[in-house]
DNA sequence: TTCGGGATGTTATACTATTACGGCTAAGTA
DNA sequence: TACTTAGCCGTAATAGTATAACATCCCGAA
């Protein structure tokens, strides 16, 4: 049975960096470092101060394992289904989860639109914030209807 | 001779907050909080603790005045060409500069292609990272020229 | 005049991230 | 073996970003 990339990555890491990225990937919304080091129990497995935890991010952010929110200065798990190509990072206002859904095809078309005046474009991030389906409160035919 | 929405958008404020957006706009990277305060001349003129910065950045990011650039924790002029719609944010790594690069284009493929994972969509925040067409060395044709 | 509410001033504190340094260990090599 | 070097990890200190909480002032309505 072939490894998963995400498995023969997290085949890399110390220990302690494999424990960062579960507390990530089990909670429901992103996690700031200091979350990490206060609310979960990483002070009980030897994290003694932040620097720690920024250590093993950034080996999870260079590992293409976990994504940084930049609006939110906090980190989710990849859903690592785009393997190098970016993605869409959709934060719900209201249950604070994110998605990370694979956008090749947008990644595209924002290329090709600022080539121009934008020739040497490395890197691209996108964030939306709204709310998520699960937070939508019913589709509007049953909110009609309910409502009635 | 009609006010131009930018105009308008300044009678608003304060003097102030008036004088933080010249510092904005006739800076040529994007300025932090403290930079405004300790850089910038703004004690000078009254401001005495970030709490003041912060109050006239937010009444600017309301006013569309400006942009938050989430990766940098800093603040653009808005080019002011995209009345209420989005921009790109490009930034560029090797001078700094920021360019703000209206996006209606982009903006309907992204609510497109997200709208079914993330129905409530309210905000989209997309930022580049990579080289400015100023500091592209040369194009490809002239730097090839040169290097034989 | 008196009472609000909004803008502004002031202090303190919370939250996020990096620098700097020191020790340990594994790998290379004379 | 003894020495060197480079990387990883622990620790402490500090830098950088943002907000909370409360005081004060000013102006218009009652
Ligand atoms: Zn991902
Ligand atoms: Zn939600
Ligand atoms: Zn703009
Ligand atoms: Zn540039």
């Amino acid at each position: 049975m072939p490894e998963t990339p995400k498995e023969s990555k997290l085949a890399e890491v110390s220990p302690k960096t494999r424990k960062v990225f579960d507390f990530i990937e089990s909670s429901k919304s992103p996690l700031g470092a200091y979350d990490l080091l206060n609310d979960q129990n990483l002070r009980a497995i030897g994290f003694k101060a932040p620097t720690q935890i920024y250590r093993a991010l950034k080996q999870l952010l260079e590992l293409q394992l976990i994504h940084r929110v930049e609006s939110l200065n906090a980190f989710v798990a990849c859903c690592t289904e785009h393997e190098k190509g970016p993605s869409i990072l959709a934060i719900c206002d209201s249950c604070g989860q994110v998605q990370d859904i694979p956008a090749e095809d947008i990644a595209a078309q924002v290329t090709k639109e600022v080539v121009k005046k934008f020739p040497g474009l490395k890197e691209l991030n996108i964030e939306l914030k709204g709310v998520c389906e699960e937070c939508t409160p019913e589709s509007p035919e049953v909110r009609t209807a309910t409502a009635s």
